[in-house]
DNA sequence: GGATTTATATGATTATCGTCATAGAAAAAG
DNA sequence: CTTTTTCTATGACGATAATCATATAAATCC
């Protein structure tokens, strides 16, 4: 063992913590195992010692980006004792911006839908945005829309040039779930 | 010339077409240009008599899916004289399943941002379907959102595992969409 | 402290990628 | 009929992909 006991573990964690960010930022196909070892000061060779294929890496990065955002939605929840919060940083600027630290659904869900790869995972993290956008809204059956123009406006704002175009789809996306969540 | 005078303009035709179905279907990246061309009789080599690069031929193959699916949604909203029935179609099943004939804002769009290759044929498409949701209702500021939901909930359905959910997306979006519609 | 275990590195394999220079072959032009 | 033009094929280029067998080296165990 030339590092200690735990190190695998750690370069476990860190490998998969740098894959999905990259996976996140760049899409899955388009991100190499071969520059994800090295960006981490590894050698391609040593990641079957890891994981022992990328489609195993990728269902595990999606797993740790689903946690993630889970534990983040969590705490924007708790903070303010309600779902609006979440929603403000979801639709932001910020998040559109910074897509490998984001949500996984506008990104590696989809990608692993369009290559046949699609996991359960993603059902989870669905239904988790569905139950807490629903606790604040007990009567809508809005929930599933509400999610829908999330990812959508998140995932549109990201692929337009304009930039005021891209504002108006956060925007005025934000300020209908906000009249939704406050009529109810 | 071993084919006739204007045999080069139907072969790229053919090109853009099969690279626009395979774009959507399984991705840019994942789509490579010797099989694309192997699927249409030819070699890989004669590409370069018809785009000077992969990324011309993007471009060009996200033009053409804009342009047919324009084209379609057109067809759809004379022949009810609204915009009802495309909201239909654009969330249908059959749309969910045949993501190579269908709109190329959830794949093409998406995976051109994520690769930094944004184009402005995108903001076309938008700002096009914008205008058609806008003029059956024109005092909603709800055009965007109803297009944000729309891209959205068809990504969700394609991504997730759960029939059910898939269907459930769809549904309940195309339901509060007429209901917005109707208000009007 | 010597033997064993194990985390990572080396380097090769096979496949496929995008790209391009060149060759061939047939239609059009003379 | 010969020359020229132009569409497509051949085959190679260097890069990079995912994968894996083997080597190396250091921490743990006896």
């Amino acid at each position: 063992m030339r590092y200690s006991k735990d190190h695998k573990a750690e370069t476990n964690q860190q490998i998969l913590q740098e894959a999905s960010r990259r996976f996140r930022r760049d899409g899955i196909t388009a991100t190499g195992l071969q520059p994800l070892m090295k960006a981490l000061g590894l050698t391609h060779g040593g990641f079957y010692a890891h994981f022992k294929s990328k489609d195993d890496l990728v269902e595990q990065a999606l797993q740790t980006a689903a946690q993630q955002s889970s534990d983040y939605w969590s705490k924007k929840q708790e903070e303010e004792g309600g779902v609006s919060k979440l929603v403000d940083s979801y639709l932001s600027a910020k998040h559109r911006d910074t897509p490998e630290k984001g949500c996984p659904l506008p990104t590696m869900s989809i990608e692993m839908g369009q290559l046949g790869k699609a996991s359960a995972t993603t059902d989870k993290i669905v239904e988790r945005l569905l139950g807490m956008l629903h606790s604040d809204h007990a009567d809508a059956p809005h929930a599933a829309v509400m999610l829908s123009a999330m990812v959508g406006a998140l995932s549109l704002s990201r692929s337009v040039t304009d930039p005021a175009l891209s504002e108006q789809l956060l925007e005025q996306t934000r300020a209908w779930i906000k009249e939704e969540l406050d009529s109810k």
